[in-house]
DNA sequence: GTAACACAGATAATCGATTATTGGCCGGAT
DNA sequence: ATCCGGCCAATAATCGATTATCTGTGTTAC
């Protein structure tokens, strides 16, 4: 199945950054680059779209999707919504896979390196990887593929938008935080983890606003 | 744009049970019965996919979602899970244009005929589409398009599923929980909404579980 | 000088035909 | 009689070419 491909290769694409916001997706191009005819790459955009990793204006094409700082708040108040309210159910329901599926998330969290050297300001696509499964293993012990699949969503939103936020994060300890979400997951103290998981999602969301809104206010 | 209509014919044709679950979407037959070409019928699958509307069987084709108890179950706890706090959002935020809308939800809602005399034991298409505006214009309040298209995802899903689930009624008084629920929303009282949402919506699910687990005991 | 129109190039959308893969069917061997 | 393996019809997946639509530019009329 090549839509595969070349779905998977543009997913990557999009998420990296190679593309910027509002650029022209053109089938044509696409699908001589990857060496495949327009059917299979407009099917893969389709289906970018259906993610919504792509924006489809009618009779104008396929375009990477447009940062909206609006759209990004309401995406970060979604998770800082629904995600809390699941991880009380998974942290209730978890069995020991789970707590074991937990550890061993962030332990690989903790030790795959957030930033190579000469890369540059992006985190390494394996850390960003690592987040998210931390993140999404936290939730897997409520056992519902509904709501880990509203998840999914979210995330790829939330990543996307990220991705395109200059954020300096502001004095942020992440590691910290991952871990008093892990040790309060496994204390099976809901309380204490919905809370730390909401502050984090709200720094996340704060480290943008900040951004646009004082672009190198640093008087 | 052909594949929009196409897109719209199909939704249409399996949300009303045109197509038994399970069974095969043939692009071949598909594009000729509608006559366009395979690639417009393709493209339209594939949306249908994206949606939850079809599974997609590699290298074997499309296919109307089979019908699952267990997947079922899920949508409905996830949407006991989500809608209620959406709902306080709403009622927290709304405003008065928010409020009109419900009630005018609400009375299209109560106008509409569930049911046609000879047409049978199902909705027709007219309430089905006034009950969704009801339940999603009760949660525009919140403002957040994020959240409203998670609940948008998982009503269709949930609208799918009880289109195969042969429910009989046990005594519910589906129009009596609809006014209660606007009551309370226009109260502002959103505890009380909040409970009796989750209560309609149980009873939605336990409706199924009955049918399900005791097929035609009856005495 | 401005504004409306028409042309041209680019590209989105669609089509009909070709290739590749699947699952069932038949025959032969054990 | 049953099981294994190779044909065959059906159809999924892909391709290259065609048609329709949009955007920008240049021209002409006022």
């Amino acid at each position: 199945m090549l839509s595969e491909q070349v779905y998977a290769h543009l997913q990557g694409a999009i998420m990296r950054g190679d593309y910027a916001p509002g650029d022209a997706l053109k089938p044509q191009d696409l699908a001589r680059e990857q060496g495949v005819s327009l059917a299979v790459t407009r099917e893969a955009l389709v289906r970018l779209v259906g993610e919504g990793l792509a924006d489809r204006l009618p009779n104008r094409g396929f375009a990477v999707p447009s940062f909206s700082d609006r759209r990004w708040q309401e995406i970060a108040e979604a998770r800082r919504t629904i995600e809390p309210v699941v991880l009380r159910m998974s942290i209730e329901r978890g069995d020991v896979d789970w707590e074991a599926r937990v550890r061993a998330a962030h332990h690989r969290l903790v030790r795959t390196p957030a930033f190579v050297p000469k890369e540059g300001e992006h985190y390494t696509d394996a850390w960003a990887e690592a987040h998210r499964v931390f993140h999404r293993t936290l939730l897997e012990g409520c056992g519902n593929h509904a709501l880990l699949e509203t998840f999914d969503r979210l995330w790829t939103a939330s990543e996307l938008a990220r991705r395109w936020a200059a954020h300096r994060n502001p004095d942020r300890d992440g590691v910290k935080e991952h871990r008093r979400l892990e040790e309060a997951a496994l204390d099976r103290d809901a309380d204490t983890a919905a809370a730390v998981l909401v502050q984090h999602l709200t720094l996340t969301a704060a480290a943008l606003i900040d951004d646009s809104r004082q672009p190198a206010q640093q008087g």
